[in-house]
DNA sequence: TTTTAAGGTCAAGCATATTGACGTATCCGT
DNA sequence: ACGGATACGTCAATATGCTTGACCTTAAAA
């Protein structure tokens, strides 16, 4: 069993923790680079998906990057028709961004990959195994939640 | 529990590893920019720890980045003698690297900060959920192992 | 001895991020 | 109704990190 007090246990982890996130990421990356995007693409439709009705300044704080840094991939995105920007009812100042039909498809197409890679995964480590690792990386998502 | 047939499920999973992974990474993040270095500094420490006597090559490998990349922050660490380079007696092309005791130091300190945040989130998550944890991230990570 | 492998470096190009500065539209408190 | 704050968008300059291509030295292997 994994030992913190180890240090060859402690480099295990970590290396896992690298090697398991750039492998959940490969198969989209790839997806992304045959349609000349990137990953922050991805994470922009993800968010929206994920949020739908998201606010520019919300989607921001998701990414945690300047909103130069957002402009381009954002306006991308919006010229290819896969997202669509409406001003709010009660806010007109703000922008809520939703997946247009293609949008919505091409988001799923990317999730579904690496849904695809954790079913695989899932059916190796068993049941407990990934509740435990989705414990933990909410765990640690909480730890950083609340530092802005 | 974890229903990767349910989008919603899906989205909080892959959620949960994106915000997981940075946090892990943020405090050395830190620590690192102090110094006036990068992550891929780390990333070279931390696989020079792991695997003493790695040569360039292998760690080009680990790395997955060409040596143009590899070239600059590997020339920086050795300049500030937090790693050295020596030629192998068996194959003298291969330089072979290691840390210094200030590199490994350093290494230390990094690292510590990381595993800090994992102890914490054991005491959370329970041991069974760390174990967990560790065996999906293997499992995705040997999923990607031979694909160079 | 010719070829291959390991390592190092220079150069050009591209992508992505940053900060700073503006401009516009809209909301909100007084 | 006015003035300040907020949301959004964009231009510019800059830094950084990574890529490919080319070239060189040294050393091992065929």
């Amino acid at each position: 069993m994994l030992d913190l007090k180890n240090p060859l246990s402690q480099q295990q982890a970590m290396e896992a923790f690298f090697f398991g996130y750039q492998a959940f990421t490969a198969k989209a990356d790839e997806m992304l680079e045959r349609r000349g995007l990137s990953r922050v693409h991805q994470r922009i439709v993800f968010f929206i998906a994920r949020y739908p009705n998201l606010s520019v300044k919300e989607l921001l704080a998701l990414l945690g990057v300047s909103k130069q840094a957002l402009n381009m991939p954002l306006r991308q995105l919006l010229e290819m028709h896969l997202v669509e920007s409406v001003a709010s009812e009660t806010d007109k100042r703000k922008r809520l961004l939703e997946l247009t039909a293609e949008g919505a498809r091409f988001e799923q197409a990317l999730r579904r990959e690496q849904v695809k890679l954790l079913e695989r995964v899932f059916a190796e480590a068993g049941e407990t195994a990934v509740n435990g690792w989705l414990a933990v990386n909410l765990a640690l998502g909480e730890s950083q939640a609340h530092t802005d």
